[in-house]
DNA sequence: AGGGCTATTCAACCACGTTGAATTCATCTA
DNA sequence: TAGATGAATTCAACGTGGTTGAATAGCCCT
């Protein structure tokens, strides 16, 4: 006869790893919003409800695919070798990671997943650009002012990101008075400096 | 008779507003994904139909909830004044909007309703935490290595926030060595310059 | 051979975003 | 003043998505 329809399927059971790929395949592709349980149970030829069993909910298959998307060991090479260019190695270690076609699409996934609506991005981008950057560089009476504009803001920027969403220590107990003092020397750098 | 339930209220129209103030409350209170149509209506006491009538979708809600939020011409006194202090006053007052209680809750709503799902946050929280501040910390030979290590985080997190989620010009167009130029040395400032 | 454990499916629930038609009020016009 | 026009408002429904609970089938241990 036919084989069975329900109950346990033979052979070994490879299918969560299925199901992690094809999640992890959705997320990146389709972003957090556009991606269903119901459509990566369908890739993986799976049940819906099999997902629930094995990750829980929407947001723990989300955990389980791109929690070890983020590709770090690869900064600890970067420590070694002087500190004076420490700087350098890092930021461009940093940018490499994000550029790279194996670890950015993962990377932009987690990070971008974030965001959930297209008019949260859109306000943050007419923000950023038309009214942090935009009028800050016609203030500028050195060259590039565009360039120093939007180089202060992304400074600002992740000041804000790392102190009010991640809420990361020890930059989330700071005082203003302290974080003045820390950030207020690169955003001028930005601004008035010498750029390299 | 009892008066009828369907067709227009009588009165004046304020009911778009009161959808609003209930949208923005929700938004800034539970964020984007918590946040429903059909709350919003029941806690204006309208239908959902209506939200929809008015937004045309959740995400026309969110984008005439918060998109007078940000409130950046207060930045723009910052700029009168000396050059030579200017980063200083702007890093304040953008401090100042995020931590006020008047605009800072909004803010947070843009920003943070961006982020969808608790995890792609937690995951980013120990990425930055975890993987990259604190091992950095521990290869500082300078005082403060937790501060140095998480304010070199936030500036590396502003530029990759601004060139590859917002996608802002010019700095999405630079290259990877221009990008480095002009960051780094902010980056090695952070790691083992005069903090101040 | 039988008793659990796990993988797997099915069917259903419920809330949500969204739609289309229907109804009522206000206002403008003939 | 009566009728038409248009906007405000509601109702009922559809489709989809996350989630659940029970049921079944294969595997392992004794």
């Amino acid at each position: 006869m036919e084989s069975s329809k329900t109950g346990r399927r033979p052979g070994t059971p490879q299918t969560k790893e299925a199901i992690l790929d094809a999640a992890v395949a959705s997320f990146v592709q389709s972003g957090y919003a556009a991606t269903t349980i119901r459509g990566v149970a369908r890739a993986a030829d799976v049940d819906p409800a099999l997902v629930m069993h094995f990750f829980g909910s929407k947001d723990g298959l989300f955990d389980a695919a791109l929690r070890e998307a983020m590709p770090v060991r690869e900064l600890s090479t970067v420590l070694a070798g002087d500190v004076s260019s420490l700087g350098a190695r890092l930021t461009r270690r940093y940018l490499e990671v994000w550029e790279s076609p194996e670890t950015g699409p993962r990377i932009r996934a987690v990070v971008g997943s974030i965001a959930s609506t297209p008019a949260a991005a859109q306000i943050m981008r007419d923000f950023v650009g038309g009214e942090l950057a935009a009028p800050l560089a016609k203030s500028l009476p050195c060259d590039q002012p565009e360039h120093r504009a939007i180089l202060a803001a992304a400074q600002l920027i992740g000041m804000a990101f790392a102190r009010y969403l991640l809420a990361v220590e020890p930059i989330a107990s700071m005082t203003v008075d302290e974080l003045v003092i820390f950030v207020a020397p690169s955003v001028q750098r930005y601004l008035t400096g010498d750029l390299g």
